[in-house]
DNA sequence: GTCTATAGCCTGATAGAC
DNA sequence: GTCTATCAGGCTATAGAC
C-alpha cells in the first residue's frame, strides 16, 4: 500500500470486518478442561495485544502468560487473526450485556448517574478491555468498522433520543446529547486507558477503592452540574 | 518474561526511556535537503506508527509513506527505536511549547475557557500525535515513564496549585484540580484519538470547521457550568 | 489433547557500489 | 547522499509423534 508524503489521510488499515460469532477450533464439545484453557487464553491474549500490539504479540509470549504451551494456542485457534477477534467478541459482548438501560420516563440526574457511575465501575474492573477497544479505535477500527456503523451508531442514537426526549420534557435543560455521551465515555474511560499516566501523576502504584469513588463523585457532580441538573450529592 | 496465568498486573513493557535530545546519525551539517527528509520520515512515521503500531510498523511502509527509499531512513536514524523515538521527543515538544499558562490572577472561567479551546484545536489539527501519545500510555507508557513521572507532573502539579489559588480566593467553588484537568484533558482528546468513533457515529467521513466549533463550545460550557462557573457564552 | 521440530515468510539492519 | 543486494533473526503456522 503506497502512500502520498506527509499526506493527514487515515491509513486504511486492511479493513476486515468479522463474524461475531467467531468460534474456536477444536472439538466442540464442551468440557471444564476446555472452558478453563479458553478463558485463560482469553484473558492472557488480552493483557498481551494491549502491552505489546497485534504484531509485538508473540503466540509464545501470550501461551507463557496462559501458562500453557504454544501448539495449544494453534489447537484452539487457527491463526493469530481469530485470536484477536474472539477478544474483540467478548470485549463488544461485555458492552452490550453490562449497560443499565435509560428511559423517556427517567428521572435525567438519577439515570445519569447511574451510567457514569457504571462506566467508571468497568473502567477500573476491566482496564485491559477498555485499553484494547481504545488501541483498536485508534488505530482505524480496522475490525470494528461495521460494529461502529451498525450496532454503536443505533445505541448512540437510541440513548441520545431519550435525553432528547428529557429535554423536551422539560426535565432538564438544552444540551446536545451525543455530545454529552462522548464526554461521558471520554471522562470515564480515560482511568482506564490512561491509567498509567494517572497513576504517575497521582504518585501511585495502582488504584485502591477510595480512587475509584472520588472519581465516580466527581465525575457524577461535574458532569450532571454541567447539564444544569442538580448533582445527586446536593443537600436538599 | 513469564507472567502467571490470569493476573490483572500491568505487563512492564521492558522500560527504555530514551534521551529527549535523541537527534538523527549521519552528517550534522545543516541543509534544505536534509531538514526537509527529516520532517517527511517524522511525519510519515508517526501516522504509520498510529496505524500499525510499533512492532507492525515496518520501515518499508514508513519509507514509502515518506516517498524515500528504505536504506534512506536508516541513513538518517540508526534503528527503528530510536526513529520511534525522535517521534515522542517532537510529541513532547509540541506539548512543551504549545500550552499557555495558567495564573493565580486569572479569571478561572477565561483561563479555562481558553485551555479547553486549544486543547480541541490541537486535537483537531494534529490527531496524530494525540494517537501516538495515547497508544503509548495505553501499553504502558515503556518510554515515557520518566517524562511523566517529572515534567508531566510538575506540569500538573503547578496547574493544580493555580486551581486551589483560585478557590481560596473565592474565585470558583472548591472541586478537585487534579481530576479536573484530567476530565479536560480526556474529553478535548477524545476527539483525536477516537475520531474513527466520532467520525461512524456521526456518520461523516472527516470532520469539519463546524464540528471542532461545536465540540469547543459544548465543553467549554459544560465543564466551566459544572465547575459551578458561569460559562462564557451566557448572556449577562 | 499435548508437545517437539521445522518449514517458510517477513523484516531489520548492513555492506558496498555509485 | 542514494540505492541495491543480501544476510541473520524471529515469527507464524503446520506436521506428526505421543
Amino acid at each position: 500500500m503506497k502512500s502520498s508524503p506527509n499526506n493527514h489521510i487515515l491509513i486504511p488499515p486492511e479493513p476486515v470486518d468479522f463474524d461475531p460469532t467467531t468460534t474456536p477450533t477444536g472439538t466442540y464439545k464442551a468440557g471444564k478442561k476446555r472452558d478453563d484453557n479458553l478463558a485463560r487464553i482469553l484473558d492472557a491474549a488480552e493483557e498481551i495485544f494491549v502491552a505489546r500490539g497485534f504484531k509485538g504479540a508473540s503466540i509464545q509470549s501470550i501461551a507463557d502468560a496462559a501458562g500453557l504451551p504454544k501448539a495449544n494456542i494453534h489447537y484452539y485457534y487457527k491463526n493469530k487473526t481469530t485470536l484477536y477477534q474472539s477478544v474483540l467478541s467478548k470485549l463488544i459482548n461485555l458492552w452490550n450485556t453490562q449497560f443499565n438501560e435509560i428511559k423517556a420516563e427517567d428521572d435525567p440526574a438519577t439515570a445519569l448517574d447511574g451510567f457514569i457511575r457504571e462506566k467508571v465501575r468497568i473502567s477500573f474492573t476491566h482496564p485491559n478491555t477498555s485499553k484494547l477497544f481504545a488501541m483498536e479505535v485508534i488505530s482505524g477500527a480496522p475490525n470494528l468498522q461495521v460494529y461502529m456503523r451498525t450496532d454503536l451508531r443505533r445505541w448512540v442514537k437510541d440513548r441520545a433520543h431519550v435525553i432528547q426526549s428529557w429535554i423536551e420534557q422539560d426535565k432538564m435543560p438544552a444540551t446536545d446529547p451525543v455530545q454529552l455521551i462522548f464526554l461521558i465515555w471520554s471522562s470515564t474511560q480515560h482511568y482506564a486507558d490512561f491509567e498509567t499516566q494517572v497513576l504517575s501523576i497521582m504518585n501511585k502504584s495502582r488504584y485502591d477503592a477510595r480512587t475509584q469513588k472520588k472519581a465516580a463523585d466527581f465525575l457524577s457532580d461535574t458532569i450532571l452540574r454541567g447539564c444544569g441538573l442538580r448533582p445527586l450529592s446536593a443537600k436538599t
